[in-house]
DNA sequence: ACCTGAACACCGTTCAAGT
DNA sequence: ACCTGAACACCGTTCAAGT
């Protein structure tokens, strides 16, 4: 039955969350979905291709949260730190996710587009509003995203001096950024 | 001799750059250096502690990157600009190095934090021009950096809409962030 | 102090069968 | 169409020796 195919993407996110991906052997993940080491084989080409499932899963599960909001400043704001919010939760997703991924994988780069979309509206919504400098929306959105994603990832590998050492945390520099852009655009 | 440590790093960071850190093999390492497959463990505790000497190598270089500027605006700028090309050049040490070292490898805290040292100084210095917004210099410092790490990271993914498909590449989001830094300064 | 060859456990992948 | 057990090549790491 295709139920297999989704136990298998919960066994490897699962082994992921817990030992990154050189924890997910198709070993292990056969035997937490209660088949045989290669059985993945009748449902993917290779491990490669299980995790770009994962991660498709993934993004879409994440896509929905960028795509509620009423489009002013705070909510664009809130978005990118539920974004940083879910990169501390679930690191190896979130580097498995916007990692390289050559060719077209489980339709990966679908997913990727659609969450973008609604965080785009929500940014042109924000600069119609006044509440954003003008200019593309789409070039504005990549820039926020960028400093939220970087700010995330900085902080995973722990180069970021931290809330514990007195410093800004990612949360704290997308914060900082939004006042900045909110006093650019008056 | 102390030679062999040398070329064990440069073999390393060789493999990293063709074909990431799964084709950094022990074997591979000490056939390129001329020793046997098992010389790196009289060097390196294991194959991670390697991998750490090889980011310590790359910080230090990169270090030097960041601390020669007289501290205008377009000096931080073209600092980040430069730590972009770098990504973009050596994506595989970009990621190597920003990933997550847990306890003390090889004084690579050491060198980051020295890295970080004249980037902050040269934030400072623009502050005090006027060129760039007033506050704490490293929280603002992180924030710059923040944006420069995740506009290259995502452009490495291909997760920024790119040059090539109209959007903009990571430098321009550099580029776009210091025009809102210096308008929200005046 | 530094190096080597053999060996071990483990992993991704393939193959010949099975239902 | 989906699954299995055996097998292969490869890799990190350890060990008993060698100089």
């Amino acid at each position: 039955m295709a139920d297999t195919r989704q136990r298998l993407i919960a066994a490897a996110a699962a082994l992921l969350d817990q030992g990154g991906p050189a924890a997910v052997t198709l070993r292990d993940v056969g035997r937490a979905a209660g088949v045989s080491h290669n059985a993945p084989y009748r449902h993917f080409a290779d491990k490669r291709s299980l995790l770009a499932a994962v991660a498709a899963a993934e993004l879409a599960r994440q896509g929905v949260n960028l795509g509620q909001a009423d489009g002013s400043s705070d909510d664009v704001r809130a978005m990118m730190q539920g974004y940083v919010r879910w990169a501390q939760r679930y690191p190896e997703r979130f580097h498995l996710t916007f990692g390289r991924w050559e060719g077209e994988d489980a339709g990966l780069g679908e997913a990727a587009t659609a969450a973008r979309t609604g965080f785009n509206r929500a940014v042109a919504s924000a600069q119609a509003r006044g509440e954003l400098p003008a200019g593309d929306p789409e070039r504005l959105a990549s820039m926020i995203l960028a400093l939220a994603h970087g700010a995330a990832d900085l902080g995973l590998g722990g180069h970021l001096s931290g809330p514990g050492k007195g410093g800004a945390g990612a949360e704290a520099l997308v914060a900082d950024l939004f006042d900045y852009l909110r006093a650019a655009a008056r």
